[in-house]
DNA sequence: GCCGTTTTCGGCCCGACTGTTTTCAGTCG
């Protein structure tokens, strides 16, 4: 039992609850819940220990009795009563888009419908419209939600997989008859979205390996056990392939297993160029002889190649790059010196800018630019004029008693759909930079959009453009906009363009910065912090900066704290 | 279901957008 499947099963109460049409506030009072936990900087366990869990605010009588019954006895008597109204399968079509609760309910009741299969087939057949608060248009766009929702399916974060695979290599690292481990496949390139998890051992023991990899606390079901290949689900439903390989053939493993597909396919290209042929069990000479290799590098070697990082392998240039000498110099998470974006209890954060300066201290960071939202944002808070001046007092008192790291006064801004920033001028100049966002109007056409952002753009007192698309990976795609236009503008006008590090954006896209770079566009990587493990999210950023070929001289915040300083004021 | 308090019931963030309606409900952020 820990906290994930308490937070999990408090959700599924709220909109249960939803769906069965209790009060709205019953149901928000579980959602506060979650977010209480979700942001607690304390072990749960600990609380319900002590007793302790009532002492939160937004936590009262009730919901402590409930999380305390779930923690001790592993159910929930009130959970298992209201699940035993309603199909539990209903929650999975909240996850269609424009589908909530009250038409789930209107769904199930009117036309028994549980399942996406079946709703998708009453869409098919026509029988939505009838419905109450349904038409012609619900049905249209309940049907392309689901079909948006299937596309998604057995898709899984970077962050989600990088986590699992964190888990599953704790526990074989420590089997005797392994020589090597690694993590291969688009996790180990870095892309933002991973289909499953490929994990390549050495070893000469495979049974040995596979008996510990199908019985770990984290398989849900085992798909297949054989001598060189095993497949599990791991709890969250992700599929982990393993594949157990003679230590002499593993670096050729590795780089096949590395992918991407595209980037091998030019590889075995090149390699039958020179006379050779590869595959994932050797480099072989055209008698047949193993040219042995004691690692990936000095394969790419005897391909007269450097040393190609697996996240460049997408075969977007790294090749002939790395003929030719000319790879970049990655970026390095060690490389980033400060951060900029995070938000506070002023705005939608759940920590004090004083608590969020120690951590970005103790995690050696030398200065803190402070992003709450603005004003237009109503449902997070924004900061009216008052509030600014408040903030601004207490980050000048806190960088009088903090040493060795300065908070910076910032804000994310909200780009208004005529383009303009959401505060006058005169505010606007006083703060040391400025983060513009799209935060509404999500369904401007791409022209009035791109007009929108690049009027952003013009605004002196624009520093960065944060998260440029919008997107939700694996949820919402980002808004129609001419991204080519918008970077035109960027590097005209010395924009910083953000790449947003919360793992459910990474926007902008890695497919884009090189061509950004090039054009001589800087960026900055912000987590998006709205707690202190918010700043943990940066290392997901400078994944997506190495993946986009980015060094640390594109980067602005992998410069020191007085360069920064200069770079801001130079706009002035 | 929680909170606060002028101690026990009333308020709980707010607005845009869409599609369905004919004045509003549901969804989303």
């Amino acid at each position: 039992m820990d906290k994930k499947n308490i937070i999990d099963i408090l959700n599924r109460i709220g909109e249960l609850l939803e769906i069965k049409g209790e009060s709205p506030f019953k149901s928000r009072a579980y959602y506060n819940a979650v977010r209480i936990l979700e942001n607690l900087n304390e072990d749960i366990e600990t609380l319900i220990k002590e007793d302790r869990l009532k002492d939160l605010k937004g936590i009262g009588d009730a919901l402590n009795k409930k999380i305390t019954e779930y923690y001790t006895t592993g159910s929930l008597k009130y959970y298992e009563d209201l699940k035993a109204e309603f199909p539990e399968s209903l929650l999975e079509l909240l996850n269609v888009p424009g589908v909530g609760p009250k038409k789930v309910g209107v769904l199930y009741k009117q036309l028994g419908i549980k399942t996406i299969g079946e709703l998708e087939y009453a869409c098919i057949e026509n029988r939505l419209v009838e419905l109450p608060g349904f038409g012609e248009k619900t049905q249209k766009k309940i049907l392309e939600g689901i079909g948006q929702y299937k596309k998604y399916q057995g898709k899984y974060l970077y962050s989600e997989a990088y986590g699992q695979a964190g888990i599953i290599l704790e526990h074989l690292k420590t089997l005797k008859g392994i020589r090597k481990i690694e993590i291969a496949g688009s996790l180990r390139r870095r892309k933002e979205v991973i289909g499953d998890i490929d994990i390549l051992v050495a070893s000469d023991e495979p049974e040995i390996v596979m008996d510990a990899f199908t019985d770990g606390d984290y398989v849900r079901d085992v798909i297949a056990i054989g001598e060189t290949k095993s497949s599990i689900y791991t709890n969250y439903g992700i599929q982990v392939d393993l594949r157990v390989i003679k230590p002499d053939e593993f670096p050729y493993a590795l780089q096949y297993f590395t992918g991407s597909k595209e980037h091998n396919v030019s590889l075995r290209h090149r390699a039958k160029e020179m006379g050779l042929k590869m595959n994932e069990y050797g480099l072989f000479k055209e008698d047949d002889t193993n040219i042995l290799v004691a690692d990936e590098s000095e394969l790419y070697e005897v391909l007269g190649l450097e040393f190609i990082p697996p996240e460049l392998r997408e075969d977007m240039g790294e090749i002939e790059a790395a003929a030719n000498h000319s790879l970049p110099e990655l970026i390095t998470d060690e490389d980033i010196k400060g951060i900029f974006h995070v938000h506070t209890v002023y705005s939608d954060g759940s920590c004090t800018i004083e608590e969020m300066a120690h951590k970005a201290k103790e995690l050696g960071y030398s200065y803190l630019g402070i992003t709450d939202h603005s004003q237009s944002a109503y449902y997070a808070g924004g900061l009216k004029l008052d509030d600014i001046l408040r903030q601004w007092e207490e980050i000048d008192n806190i960088n009088k008693t903090i040493s060795d790291i300065r908070i910076l006064k910032g804000i994310e801004s909200d780009i208004l759909p005529d383009g303009s920033l959401d505060y006058p001028d005169e505010l606007l100049k006083e703060f040391d930079f400025i983060i513009g966002s799209v935060h509404s109007n999500f369904g401007l056409s791409e022209e009035d959009m791109t007009e929108r952002i690049i009027r952003a753009l013009n605004n002196p007192y624009l520093t960065i453009l944060g998260h440029p698309t919008g997107r939700l990976l694996l949820s919402r795609e980002g808004y129609r906009i001419d991204m080519r236009r918008i970077m035109e503008e960027a590097a005209k006008n010395k924009k910083v363009i953000e790449i947003n590090a919360n793992p459910y954006r990474l926007d902008m896209d890695w497919r884009l910065l090189k061509t950004g770079k090039e054009m001589g566009i800087k960026f900055v990587i912000g987590p998006d912090a709205h707690n202190l493990q918010g700043f943990y999210d940066v290392k997901y950023g400078v994944g997506i900066a190495r993946k986009g070929w980015l060094e640390a001289a594109d980067v602005i915040n992998c410069m020191g704290l007085d360069d920064i300083i200069r770079e801001f004021r130079k706009g002035e």
